[in-house]
DNA sequence: CGACACCTTGAAGAGGTTCAAGAAATGTGG
DNA sequence: CCACATTTCTTGAACCTCTTCAAGGTGTCG
């Protein structure tokens, strides 16, 4: 296990924003940087976590993308999310004190650990900290309730135009491009997430590309009709 | 609106395994009794909580039934869960500060009101309602990874098995039948929890009736054949 | 350069949806 | 308390979307 102890600080890491509340005292601030408890490498297609694993920490991504995903025990599988820099990771493991999902790197990736008992502590007695932390899980529950809309009453076109979407967006926030990006996941991860097959997948970026609306080679996508994509996802009704 | 400022006491609730934590202090017990800032009742069909609302309280359901549903936009609809006696309503509210759901009374109920602040604030003196709050927010990311696992790979049998078996293993915990249960909810409902069309759920009960795995005589359910189900979730594996 | 993982595309097939009609339960007003 | 309207549920038949199976192409890495 790759785990470094360099002491490493919020208050000056440009993720800040991303990860931890914003408005706080410098004081608060330099109390905050205590709940890092050092940083960790993943090699791409090494796990972060496994489900099973004893629940100690969340972790925060610095770099590197994720995938986490929970297989049931006949060897289903079904990818729950894909993670970015800024976002958190290990909220599963609260609940039983143990993972229920494993967390995979994409690509080489680094995390900070941040050790759940420390979180708890300092949330008791800086109140930002504390909404933050229960924001935090709300938005996770908020992003699944979409993920279920998506799935449940979505088809094929309508789930990868909102996927591009989500992803473009979200890179977009932390200054990528808003019609270039670059899919760190193979078709059938893209599948799992989406409750499609990798065939379904590769058929609907194809016809998305004879329409016009995107451009692809390999891993690599740009969007060339923002809007088709969003007609797409909602329908205008009549 | 229907709320009642009755002084209510979590230290006298039936209920009180399944919302509050266990083996708190007597002084900690009383303390806690502070977070319930009232009751309200909610008549079938009656909203809780709507889209769009402000989020000021999470929800204890105290008698009744509830269903949470997302809608898009363009009018597409999402059952994202099913509530019953005990269970949290409202953490959806907690990120933007506004609901992002709406919580429908699918039978008269009564709730218990839990200002969010008042949670807050206790949770920073009494750690094992701290960890709680954290436990029953990852409970719920963790449901909804089980959902999604169902929405993205399971056929509508499997989907309607495992949705059967939940339901009933949850009333059991109540102190319900193993076997029998009533459904609250229409065979619509069903269906969108589930990502199916109601004449699918409709035909999925008929074909478990001839396959004399479960009785159904419009809401009620007996199961049959608790195995039967389980294998149709979880098919062995050779 | 060869092995391997990943992606694309075609054709056939299955599972679920849609449309439609009727039956059963539930609620409402006289 | 009954008649009627409404909602809910069931079932059939045709259709459509996505899956499955199969083969070949492309890219990557030791």
């Amino acid at each position: 296990m790759n785990t470094h102890s360099i002491k490493v600080a919020c208050s000056n890491c440009n993720l800040r924003e991303l990860c931890m509340p914003v408005g706080l005292s410098d004081q608060d601030m330099r109390r905050i940087d205590e709940v890092v408890g050092g940083r960790r490498k993943v090699l791409r297609g090494e796990h972060l976590f496994r489900h099973g694993d004893k629940f100690s920490a969340l972790y925060a991504i610095r770099t590197g993308f994720f995938k986490t995903c929970i297989s049931s025990e006949d060897g289903r599988d079904q990818v729950t999310g894909f993670q970015m820099a800024g976002e958190i990771m290990g909220l599963d493991g609260i609940v039983s004190d143990h993972h229920t999902c494993d967390a995979v790197a994409l690509e080489d990736a680094e995390v900070c650990l941040m050790p759940f008992e420390r979180i708890e502590e300092l949330s008791r007695e800086i109140k930002s900290l504390q909404h933050h932390v229960h924001k935090i899980m709300s938005r996770e529950i908020v992003r699944e309730h979409g993920v279920m809309l998506l799935l449940g009453s979505m088809r094929a076109e309508e789930r990868l135009a909102a996927f591009l979407l989500n992803l473009v967006q979200r890179l977009h926030a932390r200054g990528f491009s808003q019609s270039e990006l670059v899919l760190r996941m193979t078709r059938e991860e893209i599948g799992s997430y989406l409750g499609l097959k990798l065939e379904t997948v590769s058929r609907t970026f194809s016809k998305f590309v004879d329409d016009g609306i995107i451009e692809v080679k390999q891993r690599y996508v740009r969007i060339i009709d923002t809007d088709a994509l969003r007609r797409i996802v909602t329908p205008a009704d009549c």
